[in-house]
RNA sequence: GCCGAAGUGGCGGAAUAGGCAGACGCGACAGUCUCAAAAACUGUUGGGGGGCAACCUCCAUGUCGGUUCGAGCCCGACCUUCGGCACCA
């Protein structure tokens, strides 16, 4: 009769399968709980990492079922992208079969967690039911006037001829040849999540981790500024300005020199011929670098002179135009003032190339001498004409109040959000659901011939296009118009896009009349506590909101965010690194479910320290909890027998105590680790959660031994600590509430309640202070007045040794707690 | 460089409306059981000093200051580690 988790285990799921115990439905009796685990993405193994995510979000959500939640937590596949292209390339296995192999090995190892997914409910992005959505919210997101072409660049690889993601460029360089990579414009598909930039910095009404609030913020990265004309005549180019923005305006007349980026239209257009070739060497150069390398601090900053010359407005000053790659051309209007004295940027490059530098606010004191460094912080306007004399803060407007009144600029927003690009030149991935029509143009796929399908026999080796492009049966097809031949557009969509919407999905997955059912998704959504990898502060979470902000002004959904509560579980690491295939530093679990159990696993895991922080994986300590689980088990099988007669009356002699207070105590404590276990798992404080089922259990290892309580006394603390534990293990308990001779399940009992009355002790332990240092503990009722524990306090012999010969300046008082006695 | 979080026994970590530092667990040591070992169980376990003893006493939460009757917690400076962002005009 020992402990035997496999068989348990194994039997129980079998039996949760069979009676569809977790099957989900929308019971309007009852309040509804959303719970989402992020879906993971088809890698092939589930690790420990993994188990981190789903487990203890698992338990939270089997507390909420307890409590009497009507509770949607369901599991899927994220299944497009990348990796399964690469291996396609590199084993000769179609990325179709790779991801479902991979579904089906992790989906058993999903199942032997134990947690209450319902299978029937599964989502996974590749399959045609769903990604037929996808496409339809690209069409939707067209119609709203939210989906444009533009070009954008990408980057390539010359050598290999394909295009590459930023994760496979490595210093510059193909991670697969070594490549020098290089930057090339493509027409792609791109959505105006810019529209929706100040909303998606408020986060109104969420329950999120102040750090990803923030750094979805500094990701929109709104400034409020100015955008400014300068002046531009040069022979033979029609643009009569060129438009800076700036956040100081008030530095406008130190302004020495102006840089364009690279990419600006102007700069080959403004170029001197005898410049010509120094500035195309350097675009060249430029086109080169990545984007990181670029932005890099570690970089000197460089550029070349273009020949030409723009006019400041303000003072008449003609400054001459550089091209540098510091500036770059998604941000702002793509060129920026130089004001060398106000800028660290700036004057870096003008110390480099002997510009001049004009101080225009002067540091506090300041005599006129030159500068060592780019002063930047506030001053007083000078050689400003007719500012000079202005704090510089006030400077910022009114500069730029004389600037809309002389229509030489206006006073606007910019972001550092870009529009989200969502065109890859990829095979595995949804199809972009366009089709190009030489007489009607682009032309969107109607609605009624979704889902455009992937074709499975397409050639997916680096080619130098989108691999759809060499699918002609897949390409060529009539305009849904016109009718003529027409061409689809071969570029697939991002994976961003499959998992900006999976959430809806889940509410009703077999759907097929629309991606969800309006009804359903009034039920379940929003989500009530999303859980997962803070790796996903931005991207992930900024889409989907973006995603249910566009869907909601369409009159889609009724709601603004989609996840009200979310919480970000820590990293596991092994060898002092995030655990991936290619390190070769992948825990799996599998072993320690075999050997220990899923119900160790997870209490385990919990237990390991607070869930986010994560941590070094180390099991050295899961023996413990295994021990644990042993002692739970013949705690609760073991017969209890309370002592009788005289051996109950030498029992009490020998423990001290009464029949009465020993109820009372068992009690007290029964119900103080309820409201302990409750509000834990409500705080997510998992660790702490488990630390006082065991200090709990090993009490009533105690008590069991003192055998002074009747046996149904015993019985009902018992029952309590396996409801309580249930959540956390689910199996073990579930086996253990059947033994005792409940009835099945535990899992559809309700949680245990407690009562503040019995919680409360009765006596209290108040710590006695002379001059802040501790010198007695004094036992005390709880109801003590003041005036009694500082007399009690008084009287206390030890106290009294450190009182001698001094005399007692004050006392203070902290209701239960203590007695400080300041003496001098 | 900037922003954020964190530094507590041999280890993972408890403890914040400022009030008993080290809960719970691992490890270690000792004991019980055993021919022996493993497992299990029981006990001890921050450091120094003192006492035959139940005990007494001093020092201890990265470093240095400060506020307070009282600081792991608040304030200032610094050191270290880990995350995030990175020329944003």
């Amino acid at each position: 009769m020992k402990y035997n988790p496999q068989e348990i285990e194994q039997k129980w799921q079998q039996r949760w399968a069979a009676d569809k115990l977790y099957e989900v439905t929308e019971d309007n009796g009852k309040p509804k709980w959303y719970a989402l685990t992020m879906f993971p993405y088809t890698s092939g193994d589930l690790h420990i990492g993994h188990w981190y995510a789903m487990a203890p979000s698992d338990v939270h959500a089997r507390f909420k079922r307890m409590q009497g939640y009507s509770v949607l937590h369901p599991m899927g596949f994220d299944a497009f992208g990348l990796p399964a292209e690469n291996a396609a390339i590199k084993r000769g296995i179609h990325p179709f079969t790779w991801t479902m192999q991979n579904i089906a090995n992790m989906r058993r190892q999903l199942k032997s967690i134990g947690a209450i997914y319902d299978w029937g409910r599964e989502v996974v992005t590749c399959l045609p039911d769903y990604y037929r959505w996808t496409e339809w919210f690209f069409l939707k997101l067209c119609q709203a006037g939210l989906a444009y072409r533009a070009k954008a660049p990408v980057n390539w690889c010359p050598r290999c001829q394909t295009v590459l993601a930023n994760e496979q460029v490595v210093d510059g360089n193909c991670e697969r040849c070594g490549t020098a990579v290089i930057h090339r414009d493509l027409e792609q598909w791109f959505f105006r999540i810019t529209k929706y930039a100040d909303e998606l910095m408020e986060h109104k009404g969420l329950d999120w981790p102040e750090r990803i609030k923030t750094m979805q913020r500094n990701w929109v990265g709104r400034s409020e500024g100015t955008e400014i004309s300068f002046a531009l005549d040069h022979p033979g180019v029609a643009e009569k300005e060129i438009r800076v923005f700036t956040t100081r305006p008030d530095t406008i007349f130190g302004v020495t020199f102006m840089v364009l980026a690279p990419e600006h239209p102007l700069v080959e257009k403004l170029t001197t011929p005898e410049r010509k070739a120094e500035v195309e060497a350097y675009i060249y150069r430029s086109r080169h670098e990545t984007e990181i390398q670029r932005l890099s601090t570690e970089k000197e900053k460089d550029g070349v002179f273009t020949g030409a010359y723009v006019i400041n407005r303000l003072n008449g000053r003609r400054v001459p135009i550089w091209t540098a790659d510091y500036v770059l051309l998604s941000y702002g209007t793509g060129a920026v003032m130089a004001v060398p004295a106000h800028d660290t940027r700036d004057f870096a490059f003008a110390r480099k190339y002997s510009l001049p530098i004009e101080v225009v606010i002067a540091p506090p004191g300041w005599q006129g001498e030159e500068l060592a460094e780019a002063y930047t912080e506030p001053g007083t306007m000078v050689n400003s004409g007719q500012f000079s004399g202005l704090p510089s803060q006030q400077g910022v407007t009114a500069v730029s109040e004389f600037m809309e009144k002389m229509g030489y600029g206006k006073r606007t927003v910019s972001y550092k959000l870009r529009d989200w690009l969502i065109s890859r030149q990829r095979y595995w991935g949804a199809p972009i659901p366009i089709i190009y029509c030489p007489k009607c143009g682009i032309v969107p796929v109607p609605e009624k011939d979704l889902p455009v399908l992937l074709p499975e026999n397409a050639e997916f080796r680096p080619t130098g296009e989108s691999p759809l492009k060499y699918c002609e049966p897949f390409v060529n097809t009539r305009c849904p118009v016109c009718a003529s031949p027409a061409k689809r557009e071969t570029d697939t969509m991002d994976t961003f896009m499959c998992s900006s919407w999976y959430f809806l999905r889940y509410a009703s997955p077999h759907f097929d009349a629309a991606a969800f059912d309006p009804e359903k998704v009034k039920y379940w959504l929003p989500v009530d506590l999303y859980t997962g990898g803070a790796e996903h502060a931005v991207m992930h979470l900024f889409y989907a909101r973006f995603f249910v902000k566009a869907i909601r002004d369409m009159g889609l959904v009724a709601f603004d965010e989609p996840f009200t509560r979310l919480f970000n579980q820590g990293t596991i690491i092994a060898e002092h690194q995030k655990m991936s295939k290619s390190r070769g530093n992948v825990i799996n679990p599998d072993q320690y479910v075999v050997e220990l159990g899923a119900d160790v696993v997870r209490a385990y895991l919990m237990f390991l320290g607070p869930w986010e922080q994560g941590g070094e994986w180390d099991d050295s300590g899961i023996s413990g909890v295994s021990r644990w689980m042993d002692r739970i088990w013949s705690l609760v099988l073991e017969p209890y027998q309370m002592k009788m007669g005289a051996s109950l009356t030498e029992r009490l002699v020998e423990c001290g105590t009464t029949y009465e207070s020993t109820c009372r105590d068992l009690k007290r404590a029964t119900h103080q680790t309820i409201r302990k276990v409750t509000e834990d798992i409500e705080k997510i404080k998992f660790n702490t959660m488990i630390a006082a089922l065991m200090e709990y259990s090993n009490y009533l290892s105690r008590v069991k031994e003192m055998a002074i309580v009747e046996e149904s006394e015993w019985r009902e603390a018992v029952d309590t600590l396996l409801l309580l534990l249930a959540p956390t293990a689910p199996h073990v308990t579930e086996e253990l509430w059947e033994r005792t001779g409940h009835s099945y399940s535990i899992h559809n009992q309700p949680w245990p309640k407690w009562d503040e009355a019995l919680v409360k002790e009765e006596e209290i332990t108040l710590v006695v202070q002379v001059n802040g240092k501790l010198r007695d503990r004094i036992t005390v009722p709880a109801s003590i007045t003041e005036a009694e524990a500082r007399q009690l306090a008084l009287d206390s012999p030890k106290v009294k040794t450190h009182l001698a010969g001094k005399d007692i300046a004050n006392i203070i008082y902290v209701p239960k707690r203590l007695v400080n006695v300041v003496v001098r």
